[in-house]
DNA sequence: TATGAATGAGAATTCATTCAT
DNA sequence: CATGAATGAATTCTCATTCAT
């Protein structure tokens, strides 16, 4: 039966997932949350998940793929490094903006959670990372950046940036800023900063 | 009944969370493990604390206010904003690198546990992030940052870069660059993103 | 809706359910894997039987009812209750090495399982010990066997001493003797024991 | 940690568990019944046994072993074969008699039951049966029993026999011969079967 | 103060059974 | 008749917390 991933029945649990992990955390739901939430019965659940765990995963993997391919594809579109990296700050926070649930779990849950940290190799986020750094190494080849920026701290700097902007972001009620200002902003001096 | 703060057993029961937490997780560390690590008994732990959230609590606090004093007298000790952002840098970094466990329990589980982060208002945090907005606002009163920078986004996008580059080295074995290159190249960029 | 007992599925499940529990036993059984292995939906079982006791009843009853008619014809084949008890003897032994599946759910599901053992009153099992029973009361009135033997201890001792026989059996993966020697020997020495 | 298998309540919770295994089986028998039977909390159970499989196991080995010792002692006593068999058949009976119990739990779950059956080798009951092989063979070498008897064929026929008996004792409620004179009729065709 | 055995509420997971298709 | 997805009651086991010693 596997995981009949095309089924309304998985999205509506993925969906119900997302919304209670984001709200009260991983440890803190309890899988009739979700099935309440989700308009299932418990036991439905581990018809198309494994375990509790497997949500989790499985939720992530779901979107981050989407996410990948849609930060790809608008990255693409741009040919000068700087716009790209523009772009790719502007598109990060409008993401996050967008979904908020699925961010919070990203922060806490995904990259933070110990458990999940060290069981569960990550591939897509350090490919999210990767983009980044090869964003970088073009531009140095262009020779628009400077050759002793070492990608691999500056993807890190600049994505921890973003990161904890939008951690401001999901956590806070008030927003102070606008996200285009806040995304200008980062990506403006982080642009100076190593522009040849 | 109080904190017993001055008791060789509280800091015993601190140390072993510490370790234990950082390497499981708080929710997946059991309190009879910290227990045996602290060489006391389970019960003697509800002596020194009110419970297992407390537990990550007190650890938090103690060990923050002392990491704060620390920050702010080195910071103080410069004049010039642009070497205190260096020094902060360089600090925050040799901080991370010498009490991997306690940096690890920050981030994961204080930082970001949506328990925690949702009920717990964490005041050293916050106070630790507006060190540096004063650093640089006290740069804009001199004319040395650009006036269009937003503390309030610069704060924690300098944080943010700080962080993520020090989540690497937390969870990341082999270390690639040694540290004062990382918080060199990133105060560096960051520095030359927003001078005047 | 009755049991359609002539169906080829209500064989099939029979078969599927005699295969498995003999192997797992019944309460580790689950519905579908009878399901699975006699190739019908979980659902249709429940066309042919009540309730997951109901199989092992149904199982048993089928197969008793042929198993007993059986040792009755080759029982009274022989007229001479000597005979007869060796026939018994070598007869039972030959069907459990037969139908060991069959053999291990009678001896480890229902006759000893408390639940069936006591909710469920085993006819046909008693009447298989009578049969023991009536050959020696047979051998009695005609002065073959001594009359102090109570039937009803000798029949249990005899099917006793075969039984644990076939458990050696059906659950010993090498044989060391062969079936007939056995069945030779265990009649042997309780002829001899009640012979006048 | 550890057993503690002198604890006043490890004994507690075996006597509970023996009376409802013995009464329900395994299976249908409830973490949370024997807790209520022994007084004590569901949890408690937990620190005395590994999990409900242990505590079958358990409650086998330490009332086995003191069966075995108690049955080599007994038979011990006596020199002559022919008075070893029939004060094993004797014993064997009484012991059953007085713990109805235990002799239905040994019975049904534990010779019986395809799960222990299978995982658990089953070394005191092998025995206990090897007992009766090294009686059978001690009078094999005086001349008294006949040479051409199998021990280990008789060693099941005999106590076959009397476990027929006893599960008939076990299993109904009202008695219809006495224990010694079974003990006697066994033991006796048994006996006189193979005897030289 | 210190102990650690005992507690029992709580939660994940299983699986016999149902029923809409 | 047949299906198999859905149900939800049931049950084991865990572990933070308590409290008698």
């Amino acid at each position: 039966m596997g995981k009949r991933k095309n089924s309304e029945k998985y999205h509506r649990i993925i969906e119900a997932a997302t919304k209670i992990f984001a709200d009260k955390g991983f440890y803190q739901t309890k899988i009739s949350e979700i099935a309440r939430e989700a308009g299932v019965a418990d036991g439905t659940i581990y018809i198309y998940f494994e375990n509790k765990d497997d949500i989790l995963i499985s939720l992530f993997e779901e979107r981050m793929k989407e996410v990948l391919d849609n930060m790809r594809e608008q990255v693409s579109k741009e040919g000068d490094p700087v716009k790209k990296l523009e772009t790719f700050a502007l598109a990060h926070l409008r993401l996050v903006e967008q979904n908020k649930s699925m961010a919070e779990i990203i922060q806490v849950e995904l990259r933070q959670s110990s458990k999940f940290m060290k069981e569960y190799k990550n591939e897509q986020f350090l490919e999210y990372l990767e983009l980044i750094a090869e964003i970088i190494r073009q531009g140095q080849r262009k020779g628009i950046f400077r050759k002793d920026i070492i990608p691999g701290v500056a993807k890190r700097a600049f994505f921890g940036a973003l990161d904890e902007m939008s951690r401001f972001w999901v956590l806070s009620s008030r927003k102070q800023y606008d996200i285009s200002t806040a995304a200008r902003q980062i990506s403006g001096y982080f642009l100076t900063g190593i522009k040849a």
